[in-house]
RNA sequence: GGCCUGAUGGCGGAGUGGUGACGCAGCGGACUGCAAAUCCGUGCACCCGAGUUCGAUUCUCGGUCAGGCCUCCA
C-alpha cells in the first residue's frame, strides 16, 4: 500500500518513501497573522491536513511530525500595530488565535509544531551566520544578502533558467547587490519598527530565512515533505532550498518531496490577502458548517485551481447531507434491528479500501468522494435488505472512511440541526408534537399549517415510520 | 518576452487507447394524506486542426482560449 505524491521538483508522481518511517517530517508555509485569513489561505491548511492524516494512518499517529510556521514579523503587522497603538504581539496573538480557531472549525488537526518568527530569532541569526561562513552570503550596507552565485542549482525547483531571472527582473536592483538575483537574509528595520540585535547590526530577518531556520530547528534538515501554495514556488521555496543546502546542514538535500496546491479563485480574481475580498473563513464559518467548507475546499484535486462560489459550498453541503442521512437512517434501523455482537460483514470493504486508495494516489479527493458515495450506497442497500450485520459494519466503515478525511465527525442530528439554538429546538419539538397529534386525527389542513409555520422558521420536517425528524434548511 | 498549468455533459469535477466516474440540478415512475427523504428508470461531454493507431476524450505536433509565476512584500 504505497502513497504516491506529485513532486514539483521532478514534476512527476513518485512513490513516497520517508527517510525514516519512524519519524516522517512535513513542513508547510503558514500565514502572516495581521488580519482574519481568507478562505483561500485555508486551502493549503485543509489539503495538508488531509496529507497529515493520511501519513498518520500509514505510519502511525506518533510517527509523523508536522510543522506549520506563523509569520509574526511583517510590514503589514507593523502597520496594523501602529494604527492601533499596540505592540505587534497584541496583533499577532489576536489573529493567530482566530486563525487556529478557524482551522480547527475546518477540521484541521493542530500541527505538531507551530513556530513563530519572533521565537525563532536565535536560530535565524545562527543560520545567517552559517551562510556567511560558508561564503554563501555577504553583508552590505546593513543588509545580509544571499549570494545566488554560490548555489549552482539555483532555479532548479521553479525550472527557471538563471539568465532569464536577470532579464526578467522587474524591480530596480538595489545597488549593494552583487547579483540582481541575490535576496535579503537580514535588513535594517525602519525607525519605530521592531528590531533585533545581530552581528550585522540591529534589524529583522528577510522573508525566506525564517522557514529554513524553523525547519532546521523544529524538524532538522533535510525533511521529507515541504508544502505550500503554487505561488510560493518562486521565489520563496527556491530561496529556502538555496539557503538550506548552502547552510551546510542536511547535505545536498533540503526536502525530498515538494508539494504545491493550486490557487483558489474568487470569480475572476485571485484569492489573495492583498485584494481584500470579503470571503473570510471566519465569516463563512458563521454561515456554513465547517465540514461543508472543508468539503468544498477538497471538491477538486488539490493541484487544480478551484473556483470558489456559493454554489460550490451548497453542493458540498448537499453531498454531506446525503452521507449524514445514510448514517441517520442506519442508526434508526439498527435501533429496531440490533446487529449480533461482533458480527462483521465484508460487503462494503472494497469501497472503504477504494477511499484509502484514492487518497494514496496523490490525494485524489474527487475519487475518494466517489468511493465514499458508493460506500454509502452499500449501507443504504443493506438497510433496504434489512441486513443488520451489513448495516452495522457498513456504517462503521463509512464513518471510518469519512473520519480519515476529516468528515462525519458530528452526530447526524447535530449536523442537520446546525445553527439551531436551544430555544428554536424546543419550539420545533413542540410544533412537531402538535403536528403529530393533528396527523393522528387526520386533520390534514392543521398538519400542513404547522408545517408551513416550521418552514417559516427555516425548518423542514420529514415524516418517517418512527416519527418525524427535522433539519435546518439553509444556513445562509 | 521566458517558464509553468489547464480546456470534459446544464453546473461542479475525476479518469481512461476500445463498456459505467461521482455529486448537484433535470425528466418519468414508485412510495407519501400532501411533502421531504428514499428507491427504480432516463437524457446530456470530452476546445480546434493534423498525425500515430484497427480504434483517440486519452499519445504526438501545431493552433486557439484561460490562468499562474518571473525576487527581496504587492
Amino acid at each position: 500500500m504505497s502513497l504516491k505524491l506529485f513532486d514539483t521538483m521532478t514534476r512527476t508522481k513518485r512513490d513516497f518513501v520517508p527517510s525514516d518511517p519512524g519519524r516522517v517530517t512535513i513542513y508547510v508555509c503558514g500565514p502572516t497573522v495581521y488580519n482574519f485569513a481568507h478562505i483561500g489561505n485555508f486551502r493549503p491548511v485543509v489539503v495538508f491536513d488531509l496529507l497529515f492524516r493520511v501519513l498518520r494512518a500509514l505510519y502511525g499517529e506518533d510517527k509523523v511530525v508536522y510543522a506549520a510556521n506563523v509569520t509574526d514579523v511583517d510590514d503589514k503587522i507593523n502597520r496594523k500595530a501602529a494604527e492601533e497603538g499596540v505592540p505587534i504581539r497584541t496583533i499577532t496573538d489576536r489573529y493567530l488565535d482566530a486563525y487556529n480557531a478557524d482551522a480547527a472549525a475546518l477540521g484541521a488537526l493542530p500541527p505538531t509544531f507551530q513556530p513563530r518568527v519572533t521565537e525563532t530569532m536565535d536560530a535565524i541569526i545562527s543560520m545567517i551566520g552559517d551562510l556567511v561562513r560558508q561564503n554563501a552570503a555577504y553583508a552590505a550596507e546593513g543588509h545580509v544578502l544571499f549570494d545566488t552565485q554560490a548555489f549552482a542549482d539555483y532555479g532548479r525547483l521553479s525550472k527557471k533558467p538563471m539568465d532569464d531571472l536577470i532579464a526578467g527582473a522587474r524591480v530596480d536592483v538595489a545597488p549593494y547587490k552583487k547579483d540582481p538575483r541575490d535576496f535579503v537574509l537580514w535588513k535594517p528595520s525602519k525607525p519605530g519598527e521592531p528590531e533585533w540585535e545581530s552581528p550585522w547590526g540591529s534589524g529583522r530577518p528577510g522573508w525566506h530565512i525564517e522557514c529554513t531556520a524553523m525547519i532546521e530547528e523544529a524538524l532538522g534538515l533535510p525533511i521529507d515533505i515541504h508544502g505550500g501554495g503554487v505561488d510560493l514556488i518562486f521565489p520563496h521555496h527556491e530561496n529556502e532550498l538555496a539557503q538550506g543546502v548552502c547552510s551546510g546542514h542536511g547535505g545536498r538535500e533540503y526536502a525530498h518531496y515538494w508539494l504545491h496546491n493550486g490557487f483558489l479563485n474568487m470569480g475572476e480574481e485571485k484569492m489573495s490577502k492583498s485584494l481584500g475580498n470579503v470571503a473570510l473563513a471566519h465569516d463563512l464559518l458563521k454561515l456554513y458548517p465547517g465540514e461543508a467548507l472543508r468539503w468544498a475546499l477538497l471538491a477538486g484535486h488539490y493541484r487544480q485551481e478551484l473556483e470558489w462560489t456559493g454554489a460550490l459550498v451548497e453542493q458540498a453541503k448537499s453531498a454531506l447531507d446525503r452521507l449524514y442521512r445514510v448514517l441517520d437512517d442506519a442508526d434508526r434501523f439498527l435501533a429496531g434491528h440490533p446487529a449480533p455482537d461482533g458480527a462483521q460483514s465484508p460487503a462494503a470493504a472494497p469501497e472503504h479500501a477504494a477511499v484509502e486508495a484514492a487518497l494514496r494516489d496523490d490525494l485524489n479527493t474527487p475519487e475518494a468522494f466517489a468511493a465514499l458515495f458508493q460506500l454509502a450506497d452499500k449501507v443504504r442497500a443493506a438497510i433496504m435488505a434489512k441486513d443488520a450485520r451489513a448495516v452495522a459494519s457498513g456504517r462503521g466503515l463509512l464513518l471510518d472512511a469519512g473520519n480519515l478525511m476529516g468528515f462525519l465527525t458530528l452526530e447526524p442530528k447535530a449536523w442537520f440541526q446546525t445553527g439551531a439554538d436551544e430555544g428554536l429546538k424546543a419550539r420545533v419539538e413542540a410544533l412537531i408534537a402538535d403536528r403529530a397529534a393533528a396527523r393522528a386525527a387526520k386533520d390534514w389542513p392543521q398538519a400542513d399549517r404547522i408545517r408551513a409555520e416550521l418552514a417559516a422558521l427555516n425548518v423542514e420536517v420529514m415524516d418517517g415510520p418512527t416519527g418525524a425528524t427535522w433539519r435546518v434548511k439553509e444556513q445562509a
